[in-house]
DNA sequence: CAGCTGACAGATTTCAATATCTGTCAGCTG
DNA sequence: CAGCTGACAGATATTGAAATCTGTCAGCTG
């Protein structure tokens, strides 16, 4: 077992379970599951995460974050007209969740299972979402492009209005036919009442 | 019992149905039980819905066609201008289901349940409602007030784009403090994206 | 002695037996 | 004879006992 030749890490553990989460479902993923995996005792996972619950919260986040990440070369584009960063920023969101969605249909349950135990977590990555937002409205305020009193509130309100092409809710309805001219429709109108 | 004293029709039996529904709930609401709250014999109710999925299915509809009934007379005010209608519209779609989820959650989760099992019924439940959408948006490119190459779109649009204010998905966060200004920004920002 | 193990108590889940419900229909009733 | 009843077969839900899991901790190990 080569596995045992390392150090326990909590970050081997994350993979362990993400794994375990992949093979049994978010239902049968066990702890003594995820030590199996590493060829240790269930005693030692609960070393490095307090509880079960814990360790779910910490692969939600670890999740989340990757799709922020992906999101934040857009935003740091502070070369390009905000309009257009803006545009990109919402179809990248959309691509990446319904590439999510619809590539592997179970893990995406799994991971709607994990969030919606973990509205902490949730509601963190949307706070991070909608400051990446924030920082393409204002840009595009400073630039003259975009009006808005409160870029914060008003990047809140795109983020809402985009909701059923990013909440994993509306999930199902991202492999029908005509959402995309569903999608351009709805950014087209946010974006014309974004204009100065 | 004055109750056998009438005819048995399809309208008592949705009646019973809903009581049943309100007292048990749709997880322990039998055919059975409804037939006893009439005072007749389950076979008589089969007699009149050929399933208790139908029979559900109609519950559903009845409940969602009241919705769109006490819309529909903001529609019809055609002497009024076409913006304070759509405002004042989907400020009335919000505030009715609103008051349902945070009136009688037991209830409002009954239904969430149906309309769940029923995607049939919500999706001419959401025709219905964009069809009025449509009329108010048509009326306003009408009379200058709006832009639109095609009203029905842009009807769908906005309601997508206000979902998260009438989708019963969000019926959590309808109650906590800020949704009323999160309302007003994503109608402001859609007002003035439909602007001529 | 820092990190790990594995036995343990209480909580949770599984499973199979039992009870209830759905949908049908032959026959009753007014 | 139109409308209703209630017994019935198969499907679904409930229940409680047995199995598994979570979280702890005294003690082992390198």
């Amino acid at each position: 077992m080569a596995a045992t030749s390392e150090i326990l890490t909590a970050e081997r553990i994350l993979e362990a379970t993400e794994e375990v989460l992949r093979r049994h479902g978010p239902a049968k993923a066990t702890v003594v599951d995820v030590a199996r995996a590493l060829g240790v005792s269930h005693g030692s996972v609960y070393r490095h995460f307090r509880t079960k619950a814990a360790l779910r919260e910490a692969v939600t986040k670890r999740w989340l974050d990757r799709t922020s990440d992906a999101l934040s070369d857009i935003v740091a584009a502070t070369d390009r007209d905000p309009e257009s960063r803006l545009r990109d920023w919402l179809a990248a969101l959309f691509e990446a969740k319904r590439r999510k969605a619809g590539g592997d249909p179970e893990l995406f349950a799994t991971y709607m299972v994990l969030t919606a135990e973990n509205g902490e977590a949730v509601a963190e990555h949307v706070d991070d979402l909608t400051g990446q937002l924030t920082e393409i409205v204002r840009a595009g305020v400073e630039s003259g492009t975009f009006t808005s009193a409160d870029p914060a509130a008003t990047a809140r309100a795109v983020f809402q209005a985009t909701g059923r092409f990013h909440d994993p809710g509306y999930a199902r309805e991202w492999e029908q036919p005509g959402v995309e001219g569903e999608f351009t429709a709805v950014v087209d109108l946010v974006v014309r009442g974004l204009r100065a």
